[in-house]
DNA sequence: CGAATGCTTGACGGTACTCAAAGATTGTGG
DNA sequence: CCACAATCTTTGAGTACCGTCAAGCATTCG
């Protein structure tokens, strides 16, 4: 699938059947399923939503009543300590799966914002045990989207706690340009990239300032560039080797 | 259930129906399951395992070929760069269910080292999707654990993002206290803390050096004590504080 | 055109890292 | 049981990475 067919911020399929014109699940990424998963997924659908550009999906401190699928957009998941300094946690692509940990926790989980202009997939967290019951085989998905999430946190821990600053932006760079290629969201090497340095400097630990300088210095190696929003890798192999970070071929996942 | 009674380094029940007469049932902290489900658990499982402290649970970058449930001791998942620096991501308790990250994932996912002698039930990770199939529930509880400890990973992240040396002791204190005290691993106010700094250091993104004048410090203020290997937290309410972290009473989890 | 937001740079200071070496504790073998 | 090694803890000295403060510049928007 190219870009050029890819829906930028583009609504879910409406009507009868939805889910079978989902156009995330002709990618790739995505692993196929049963005409009969298929139509359990479509019962636990409730609707979608849109949400703009840097709104709240789901606040930090109350338990979201739905359960979404991100199906076109960027957005993060964060928490904020009580003097209001805010960590990132990990950027979310079409595909991802998000309001599910607060099934599990009384509320405090994290919150979700909207990076660019967003649309979901609604489900019922009511029915959730009922999926799970009905088609076993989607509880063992969302097992498997949550085990990959926390892998993805997993990795920004290690940044975090052992990378210097300017690993930590190499790391990330190719991390984002990867997961965005991935769900076919690249354009002749081009990216949209629609964050700015407080995004980056929250999700990476650093101060925003820093987060500056660091990136121009990656920039004036010609490492990266940068240009209306969209991002372009120049020297990917630099910039894996800095951040000791190579991304391994991934696996098709599956889709809720 | 009072410490005394608490089978410390003990080895999982043998015999015909061990789950039976499992000793972490019979805690608060965790879920009662019908017996259907116990059976289920139990035709999972394939026998136990002992670790000695200091040896690895899970190869860093092999595929375990076995999932675990921890039983009895401390353990840690970590990663490592390729130029040695270390982080570790969790620490592991009784009732941890371990080695599920790399179902979904071809190996690269984390290793998994035993701090004190550790023994371990042993499920096969071939009928794990078998598992879903005949018990759905339990699939539920497993989305669950995994789901938990990603919660804590995330809780990891925003304190090696945008915490301090001092907060940052001061919140793994108390929450490696919380936990055990869950457990029943605390007696009279002390829990074993067989970890020393360097394990701290790799925790929390510090240098050992800074691990230990930070500790110093807390100590020197009141706020804990360390002896022979047990800590008793002497200040919570000011840890806590300091920590900008309070640890909401926990809810009971499953029991794999 | 002014306000708001975001990017960039310089100056300065502090938290945390590295290096180094001396205690303290634990373990081991003769 | 003591001696020696190994491991862990503690402290000091010097440094650097990164944070804070401040201000100028660029871009967008109403």
């Amino acid at each position: 699938m190219k870009f050029e067919d890819y829906p930028v911020a583009a609504s879910p399929p409406q009507g009868m059947n939805p889910c079978d014109q989902c156009v995330l699940r002709r990618l790739d990424a995505f692993l196929p399923v049963s005409g009969e998963e298929l139509a359990t997924i479509q019962a636990f659908r409730v609707g979608s939503r849109r949400v703009e550009a840097g709104s709240s999906i789901i606040d930090e401190h109350r338990r979201s009543p739905q359960l979404f699928t991100l199906y076109s957009g960027w957005a993060f998941r964060y928490k904020t300590l009580s003097d209001g300094r805010r960590q990132i946690l990990s950027f979310l692509l079409p595909g991802d799966f998000l309001g599910l940990q607060d099934e599990f926790a009384d509320g405090h989980t994290h919150g979700v914002e909207a990076v660019t202009d967003v649309t979901l997939c609604a489900f019922s967290r009511e029915r959730l045990w009922e999926l799970f019951h009905a088609q076993p085989k989607l509880g063992y998905d969302i097992t498997w989207l949550v085990a990959g999430e926390e892998k993805m946190v997993d990795d920004s821990l290690v940044t975090s706690g052992r990378r210097n600053a300017a690993e930590r932006v190499a790391m990330l760079l190719m991390h984002l340009y990867r997961r965005a290629e991935r769900v076919g969201m690249v354009r002749d090497g081009w990216v949209e990239f629609p964050f700015n340095q407080q995004h980056i400097a929250d999700a990476l630990g650093l101060s925003l300032v820093h987060t500056n300088k660091t990136l121009r210095r990656l920039q004036r190696l010609g490492f990266y560039k940068i240009d209306a929003g969209w991002l372009r890798i120049m020297e990917p192999h630099a910039l894996e080797k800095l951040g000791d970070y190579f991304e391994r071929p991934m696996r098709p996942t599956p889709l809720i």
